[in-house]
RNA sequence: GGGAGAUUAGCUCAGCUGGUUCAGAGCAUCUGCCUUACAAGCAGAGGGUCACUGGUUCGAACCCAGUAUCUCCCA
């Protein structure tokens, strides 16, 4: 026998990932099969594999191999984001390194250093996951800038802003004063923060010496202040009405307003409004045309209008100014406070509300065919519980800012003339075309006009993901019948992301998905939980608290990485990752790996032997159908998406009905082969665990079934990745229950030897009354076996001066050298007669209240029935040896 | 402040339509074993007031109301 001590994986992964894609078991083109399609969430080239893309890929993996297995034309698609702002921020760090700025080189100088520096860092965490054993299509790789991709997005806005729900509009936006750019409140991530409360005296007009206490985190705006305002309920304040007050320091006029908006018993009840830098004065200020007063660069630092402390930074000009409240008196106090900040997702910055000229992409008109497709089924999402929080959101869905102030992305196919009319065009020769055909300007040639600066948000492109991996053409025209894959593949089936982007990603797409195609883009988005430490923080870079997932694999192989990862993660729910459940998963791959070593060292000489008998027909049976009732299991729940129960039961079927008890049942003694018969069925059944496993442990798998001492030469083609599993079939229940009771009895004489020390060698003779109809004899030589019996008869009769059990209503004896115990004895029955009384006590309280048997199901009535009737019989017999032994 | 979800064994989680001997699984723990497939193992055992308080019901871990704690989303 040649086969080591322990599964030692990383060879056996480098071999066979090779081996798939020589042999292009990932490729897939459409054929008559019924296609089973995943495209990747795609990871952003800026990042590297982290315990979250191995989660989500992993139950990616499982369930594209599990339909590859069941004869479908199984397509994943992999491929990466141009994240425009991470990506942007990293390639101009790249730059400043270099001693190059940003602004001193020209676009297309920088989108060549940008592309380079994605040529080289962009496919790293594509290159991770084939470590993983992720069996995705690469040919189909792509990248959402690709040129088919980004004509796409062209197409897109095009498209859109001709239907009129592509926009132009003044709106506050999130700005991040570091990264240049506006972003989505998807991209500003809220923290708590210590900050302090600045109380500001603003003395009133004409009322000398009287002042107003206004509270705010943001002394620094008091120079774009509009307005105060207060609640019209607020009785403090009712002799103010119509009044005005002056600005600290810039002794400049704002009136005092009312609003329900303003909250009494926040601060003082007054509020600052500074409509220029906060989203609700800025609507307060629409709402009671307050003028606009904007006192902030781009950078963050204080401008002109600001009038004092100009060229300072926000933070340093708040410290600065509450100096000079303090030595003008008008500082009342300051009092510590916790509040909600925003922060940029990329480049951290504090981000600061700003008045902007955006490009916006209307929601309303989008979302509802959006959310009807949740709400109708025919997008599920798993968890359901996510329903709720999609419907809230889809329901109060605000306009999306698609402009980015960046040069990494798709660049907004806007064209200006010199009177800053635009229009849309894809070509600069169209807008001008466009531009020329309207009369109302001179004629311009193509020197006279400017494409828009800015690019379109990532997720811009991202909305048409599952679309465009397969036909990037049909966005000029939603009425394009599209290409073949794009015809075959979608909708695809299932999608496996991370709840947080529910509404930004996946919302987004299938409005899309609906605006193109008509169709949702696929039918179950899969919602897995965020990857958590021991302490439940998330695991992250910063906190340094993730592992790195490539050591995990060196560590404990990629298939105990994917096993520990799945036990440990139901749908939607957080995974607190633990690296022992790697442990436990490479602990079962040594544990198939040796099952393995002992089926290779039980194989008899002659395998044509003319026999057709064997002693082992019995385990053989009940293993066959054992195995048959666990597929039903697991086939169930892959229909539900429980993937750690599915994986937890193949787990339970290997290691426990086929190691400890399967394979010690047929198991020849040392050094001795079995019969043909029993190792052509062993060897079955393992090809069949092995295609059951292959999903969750493609390496292992793999590689056993290519044992040619066990299997034979297989053909080049035949391997575990695509051999085929059948559904399950019908199973004998009889055989299911006799072996349970049989086990049972196994495990009470064990138990037996525990408790009385008797040594494992020592073989101890057993009488068997039976009272159910089993007939025992057929497990005789089983139990002899599993027990260690030196000898087995049945009996009418009890035995007396027996150590005896019940396993089901049958009774055991075993007679042991020293005498019996009679007082133990005594009192372990009496226990369980106990038990069984209490037990029936409460059967009959049921089957004697009249409402019970008058309300309850006919089934659940009979089933209280049969428990009485179990619990009498036993209890007889308990009685019976409990007199016995008086 | 508004909304959603959670709370079951030491840990991570199942428990599907309220009704089996229903209080479960895996891991961890404890006891005994180096019994030649596997100590990354084998055999066995002990762990729980199903967060709390009420209610509905013949019957509640499950349904309802309230309370507490935690998490997330939105402001």
């Amino acid at each position: 026998m040649n086969i080591a001590q322990t599964y030692s994986p990383t060879e056996t992964e480098n071999k066979w990932y090779k081996y798939w894609l020589d042999n292009k078991f990932f490729a897939s083109t459409p054929d008559e099969r019924e296609p089973y399609t995943i495209v990747i969430p795609p990871p952003n080239v800026t990042g590297v594999l982290h315990m979250g893309h191995m989660l989500n890929n992993t139950i990616q993996d499982v369930l594209i191999r599990r339909a590859r297995m069941q004869g479908k034309n199984a397509c994943w698609v992999p491929g990466t984001d141009h994240a425009s702002i991470a990506t942007e921020a990293k390639v101009v760090a790249m730059l400043k390194e270099q001693g190059i700025n940003k602004k001193d080189i020209t676009r297309d100088e920088f989108l060549k250093y940008a592309y380079e520096w994605k040529d080289k860092y962009g496919g790293i965490i594509l290159e991770q996951l084939k470590k993983l054993g992720a069996s995705c299509d690469w040919d189909r790789t792509s990248f959402t800038m690709d040129a088919p991709m980004s004509e796409a997005v062209i197409d897109t806005f095009i498209h859109l802003h001709k239907k009129g729900l592509i926009y132009r509009g003044v709106r506050m936006v999130n700005w991040d004063p570091k990264g240049l750019t506006a972003v989505s409140d998807e991209e500003v991530i809220r923290k708590e923060v210590n900050q302090k409360l600045y109380y500001i005296k603003y003395e009133i007009v004409g009322l000398e010496n009287e002042y107003l206490i206004v509270a705010t985190t943001r002394p620094e705006t008091i120079m774009a202040d509009a307005a105060i305002c207060v609640n019209p309920a607020d009785e403090r304040y009712h002799h103010l009405k119509g009044k005005k007050v002056l600005i600290p320091l810039l002794n400049k006029e704002i009136p005092i307003i009312e609003d329900d908006y303003v909250t009494m018993d926040f601060g003082t009840g007054c509020l600052k409004v500074t409509p220029a830098h906060d989203l609700s004065d800025y609507e307060l200020g629409q709402k009671h045309h307050l003028p606009i007063i904007d006192i902030l660069n781009d950078d963050g630092t204080l401008n002109e209008k600001a009038q004092i402390l100009v060229g300072e930074d926000r933070f340093i000009a708040r410290k600065k100014i509450a100096k000079l409240l303090e030595e003008a008196g008008n500082l009342e106090k300051t009092e510590d406070y916790k509040s909600q900040i925003g922060f940029s997702e990329r480049t951290e910055a504090a981000i600061e509300p700003k008045l902007s000229m955006q490009w916006f992409c209307k929601m309303t008109e989008m979302a509802k065919p959006a959310l009807d497709y949740v709400e109708n089924g025919e997008v599920n999402l798993i968890p359901d519980k996510f329903l709720n929080t999609y419907r809230h959101w889809m329901g109060n869905v605000k306009d999306w800012c698609i402009s980015r102030q960046l040069w990494w992305g798709q660049q907004i196919p806007a064209w200006y003339a010199p009177n800053g009319i635009f229009v849309i065009a894809k070509t600069a020769e169209e807008a001008l075309q466009q531009f020329n055909l309207e009369a109302h300007h001179s004629p311009l040639t193509i020197n006279d006009i400017k494409q828009d600066e800015d690019v379109v948000d990532t997720w811009f492109s991202s909305w048409l993901w599952p679309i465009s991996v397969f036909d990037a053409t049909v966005f000029a025209d939603p009425n394009s019948k599209g290409n073949a894959d794009v015809n075959y593949y979608y909708p695809t089936n299932d999608l496996v992301t991370a709840p947080e982007i529910l509404f930004f990603w996946v919302a987004r797409m299938i409005m899309a998905g609906h605006e193109f195609r008509g169709k949702a883009p696929f039918k179950n988005v899969y919602l897995t939980g965020i990857v958590r430490d021991k302490l439940g923080r998330k695991m992250s870079k910063s906190l340094g608290n993730s592992p790195d997932p490539l050591d995990l694999i060196t560590k404990y192989g990629a298939d105990g990485v994917r096993v520990g990862m799945l036990l440990c993660s139901p749908a939607g729910n957080d995974i607190m990752f633990d690296e022992s459940s790697c442990e436990q998963g490479r602990n079962f791959a040594n544990k198939i790996w040796n099952a393995f070593k002992l089926i290779k060292g039980i194989k008899p000489q002659n395998l044509d032997a003319l026999q057709t008998q064997t002693p082992n027909q019995i385990a053989i049976d009940w293993f066959a159908n054992r195995y048959q009732e666990a597929l039903t299991e697991i086939e169930n729940h892959f229909t539900n998406y429980r993937l750690s129960e599915a994986l937890m039961a193949c787990y339970k079927l290997v290691w426990d009905d086929f190691c400890a008890w399967y394979l010690e049942m047929i198991k020849p003694p040392y050094l001795q082969f079995t019969d043909a018969p029993t190792y052509n069925a062993t060897v079955n059944f393992f090809a069949d665990i092995l295609k059951l496993l292959h999903p969750f442990m493609p390496f292992l798998t793999e590689e056993l079934w290519h044992d040619e001492e066990v299997f034979g030469q297989r053909e080049p083609l035949d391997c575990c990745i695509v051999a085929q599993i059948a559904p399950s079939k019908p199973f004998n229940t009889t055989i299911l229950k006799e072996i349970e009771t049989v086990k049972q009895a196994i495990a009470e004489i064990r138990n037996l030897r525990n408790q009385k020390q008797i040594s494992p060698k020592e073989a101890l003779p057993l009488a068997v009354k039976a009272n159910s109809d089993i007939n025992f004899t057929n497990y005789q030589t089983i139990i002899e076996k599993l027990a260690n019996l030196n000898s087995f008869e049945t009996v009418v009769d009890k035995v007396d001066g027996a150590f005896s059990f019940l396993a089901g209503k049958d009774e055991f004896f075993i007679t042991l050298t020293g005498s019996v115990d009679i007082e133990a004895e005594k009192e372990r029955i009496t226990k369980e007669i106990e038990y069984l009384n209490g037990f029936l006590k409460s059967v009959n309280a049921k089957l004697n209240n009249q409402k019970f048997v008058a309300n309850a199901k006919p089934e659940v009535v009979a089933n209280e029935q049969n428990k009485l009737a179990d619990a009498k019989a036993k209890l007889d017999i308990l009685m019976e040896s409990l007199n016995a032994l008086i």
